[in-house]
DNA sequence: TCGTTGTCGTGAGAACTTCTAACCAAACAA
DNA sequence: TTGTTTGGTTAGAAGTTCTCACGACAACGA
């Protein structure tokens, strides 16, 4: 097995390059990482390097892969490492405290797309990984108490989410139940089984809330604004357990 | 005043410019945007393009600053237009509408930044405008009841949101009164009165919320998911002018 | 040990890109 | 009419991605 030397080598200097790559897009952006460059930063040619990725697109799709199977393994091992009551917010910290420790990378993976790109069947299975992450961790804030809809979640222990404050959480907007009712239906999320409506809800609002300000934060929007945004995010997070 | 003539006429080959600039855009991204193939599809030769602007990136800029005059004034144009108690209602959906009709320029405005990239001036005055809008339209739902950090924004006709539900709105979280503690001594976002730190708190919230699905959606991150994007962005409106 | 095979790196080069420099013609101003 | 400004051209430098043909070298079988 000789061959496994090259194997290993080669593995290795895939590695070495998307390295150099990461750098250059810390720096530069995405537009800012060149072939040519990493070639060179490698000491070698710039042809060299099709040896190993057969153009620049399959580079950075990559590290796009790369970047999504990192954050979703930072969030279910916050979720693992955290007792069950904290779990949702354990995961909502996480999330943006890997964001905010790579925020290029967190940008190429929810940043603006290119039209013709197609993403690889891996990126989705991640995707739903992450899913089931965040549908597990919502499953324990609150969850399976209410009526109706029944959350076929898998995790469902019931350790609610330290109510503090004065005013009844769970209680759902019209359109809330509506969008409950609408997401019944929708199509396989996650392997396994699927979870009730209001769960998907609660799951999406949590996907959408979270990433607003978490991106709105990295492309600077916040920027001369004098405030602080993780105090915004821990609002945020408060009222996700509060209001389901 | 023959002058003139050639003024209009420099104005209108920077708007010829643009607008191929922008169906360039529409099909393959930023990167796609040539000043190359602009020129030559305006029947000129490249170089010269560089008599109307000085690089790409400033024809770019030009590009951003256009797209985010033109949602600033969408979203003040549809608050205008709608009854009090709708105002709230009308500019979220009128700012869900401009990014649905131009996806590539609502992700020029929130995308990812070039890291080098420094926004002119003029964005953060119409930032600055439609944060104004925002805060405007959140002073009309609910506002100016509440105890505590006085709302001092302008347009504050209580006239509430259609309160259908069951549970009592406007009662913040633990968190989300730490927030508008934060935010109370925030520095100046937009020009003449300052609102106070609760009002801002719900500014933020409707801004982030919004945006969070809005990019989400435009970015392709709900395809094959199987539901109407519509329904959460409605569910998220309601949310906000439940909670606060 | 020799010969074959497959992999890795090189230099050359095509087809692009942005952007500068030099030059020319047409339109405007005095 | 003369002079200046403006808009366009071609040429070219420096960069990009990516293909191709070639040489060198390690791995393998006979």
């Amino acid at each position: 097995m000789a061959t496994a030397r090259r194997e290993r080598y080669r593995k290795q200097t895939r590695e070495e390059a998307k390295a150099v790559a990461l750098a250059q897009l810390a720096e530069a952006g995405t537009a800012g990482i060149s072939v040519n460059a990493i070639a060179k930063a490698m000491g070698m040619t710039g042809p060299a390097l099709y040896r190993y990725f057969a153009n620049r697109d399959e580079l950075l799709t990559e590290l796009i892969t790369d970047a999504y199977r990192e954050l979703a393994e930072a969030a279910s091992r916050a979720v693992a490492d955290a007792a069950p009551a904290d779990r949702f917010r354990a995961l909502a910290r996480a999330l943006r405290d890997w964001a905010k420790r790579h925020p290029d990378r967190y940008l190429l993976i929810y940043g603006t797309p290119v039209p013709g790109y197609q993403a690889p069947p891996e990126t989705t299975e991640i995707a739903a990984r992450l899913m089931r992450t965040i549908l597990d961790a919502c499953a324990t804030v609150g969850g399976a108490a209410a009526p109706g809809s029944g959350t076929t979640g898998s995790g469902a222990d019931g350790a609610g989410g330290e109510g503090a404050g004065g005013g009844g959480g769970q209680c759902l907007t019209p359109l809330e139940s509506e969008l409950a009712r609408h997401l019944e239906g929708a199509g396989p999320w996650v392997p396994g089984e699927e979870p009730g409506g209001e769960l998907k809800g609660r799951a999406l609002r949590t996907w959408t809330r979270l990433h607003g300000v978490i991106s709105l934060d990295l492309q600077g929007h916040f920027t001369d604004m004098g405030f602080d945004s993780s105090v915004l995010f821990e609002a945020e997070i408060d009222a996700l357990v509060r209001g389901g």
